[in-house]
RNA sequence: GGGGGAAUGUCCCGAGCGGCAAAGGGGGCGGACUGUAAAUCCGCUGGCUAUGCCUUCGUAGGUUCGAGUCCUACUUCCCCCA
């Protein structure tokens, strides 16, 4: 089993961690000494990292669990450019202020999985904003881009494939990989960093960078690339109804986001064990062997310890109870998500069509009404039929509250105050 | 610079003789079946103070009782020639 002489590859590829490594016998070497400095970088492309950037996220976990530095590089400067990789169109450009912000809105989710600090294996978090936005751009020619060959970089698949599609791809774009590469040299220098982690549609811009690197005089380089997570059915990893499956407790509350990986397919189950939690493989063998309706166990395994990870463990005990309440006692949770409404618009008769929008159930009435005809709406349990009712203090639970919901998965508790 | 195409429901792709809230997919949501799974089947998939009203087909004008559809200009993209 253990292929590698280090912890880290070891662990790694154990978890399903890798898809390719630039030279693995001389990661493995550095890594068993303890000596590997690695970095993956984010770009502040929203206020919110989501699921799809936990893969990363954990490698620097096992990183540093092993005995290694990492490096979480935010691409502030980077942002400013934009990544045309994996997409057909360009980015939106994003002002200045929207990235800062972001920026800070996202860093602090690597508290919870990498220790930062001054010491060997402590990480560090640094922004490429520092140097990019410094840069002359004569300079940088003479410097950087004499080791850039254009017919090279027109073979990389994310130039390529825009090529081939005939999609625009704006010279700002084709500059991304340049400054991506140029991050990866400066970080080897300032940190000694000789190794850089992403998703598998990063290996060009990081395969670029070791190329930089070895012409610019620096020391060895090193790439390990993840697999693009995708789920048993095919569907892309981290996109649920309501949109992406964040990781700030802000944009997706523990709850939500302790759903989501409950709801995982069974065929993912064991998959995701591996990825995104800590716990030792044989007890994830004991999980995975379950079958049938056993494996829901598994599953609540999974959201407990992926939430644990996210949003502490109390977050994800309360999750658990919240769940268990409603969907295994049908009982009424009083943790469920809740929206205080004005007490007196019982008095007056409220609504179910503006109670169910205002619960964000539904974006609109119009969207109510179908979800009512379709009986997908329910108040307290029970379907509701006319889409003129009216809610009053007639439905109020015992607890106070009226419980409204969407399909079988989706409740919130509307509150009087 | 010259010539020829294209832009459709703000999730995507895509049909659309001058009567269109606009075919069909994908995706999504809901229902049934289940195990809060997958697969399958069914329904829905502009907004509203709703037997009606309002807003949608790149942008701005025009012709017409009536324009996604015809005309003009503009914007953006693609192709051919230079």
């Amino acid at each position: 089993m253990s292929a590698y002489k280090s912890d880290f590859l070891n662990v790694l590829a154990t978890r399903g961690f890798i898809h390719q490594i630039s030279d693995a016998a001389g990661l493995d070497a550095l890594a068993a000494k303890s000596e590997a400095v690695a970095y993956v970088g984010y770009d502040c492309t929203a206020a919110s990292l989501h699921v799809g950037h936990l893969l990363s996220i954990m490698m620097l976990h096992w990183l540093q669990a092993t005995g290694n530095k990492p490096i979480a590089l935010m691409g502030g400067g980077t942002t400013r450019v934009g990544d045309p990789s994996g997409r057909d169109e360009t980015r939106k450009l994003l002002t200045y202020e929207q990235i800062d912000a972001n920026k800070a809105s996202i860093r602090t989710t690597f508290d919870k999985f990498i220790t930062f600090g001054a010491g060997k294996s402590d990480a560090v978090m640094i922004d490429n904003a520092e140097w990019l936005t410094k840069l002359n751009y004569i300079e940088m020619l003479r410097e950087v881009g004499r080791h850039f060959s254009i017919n090279r970089m027109l073979t990389m698949d994310s130039v390529k494939l825009r090529l081939e599609r005939e999609q625009e791809l704006s010279f700002i774009e084709f500059n991304y990989m340049i400054l991506q590469s140029y991050d990866y040299v400066e970080l080897a220098r300032r940190f000694g960093c000789n190794l850089q982690m992403g998703g598998s549609d990063q290996w060009g811009n990081i395969v670029n960078g070791i190329d930089l690197g070895r012409r610019m005089g620096t020391h060895q380089l090193y790439a390990l690339t993840c697999p693009l997570l995708t789920t048993a059915s095919g569907a892309k990893m981290g996109k649920t109804a309501a949109g992406a499956v964040w990781l700030n407790a802000d944009m997706l509350s523990p709850y939500d986001y302790w759903q989501f990986w409950r709801n995982t397919e069974d065929g993912d189950v064991a998959r995701f064990l591996k990825l995104f939690t800590t716990l030792p493989l044989d007890e994830i063998e004991k999980l995975a062997a379950l079958k049938g309706a056993e494996i829901n166990e598994a599953k609540k395994v999974l959201a407990n310890e992926a939430t644990a990870l996210m949003h502490g463990r109390a977050a994800a005990d309360q999750a658990e109870g919240t769940a268990r309440k409603t969907f295994e006692e049908g009982a009424l949770a009083d943790t469920l998500p809740t929206i205080d409404i004005p007490a007196n618009a019982l008095d007056q008769g409220y609504g179910v069509l503006t109670a169910a929008v205002t619960a964000g159930l539904v974006a609109s009435t119009g969207e109510a009404r179908r979800q009512i005809k379709s009986g997908g709406l329910r108040v307290n349990d029970a379907a509701v039929s006319d889409e003129k009712l009216a809610l009053t203090r007639a439905n109020l639970t015992p607890e106070g509250v009226i419980k409204i919901s969407l399909g079988k998965k989706k409740h919130v508790l509307l509150k009087p105050v």
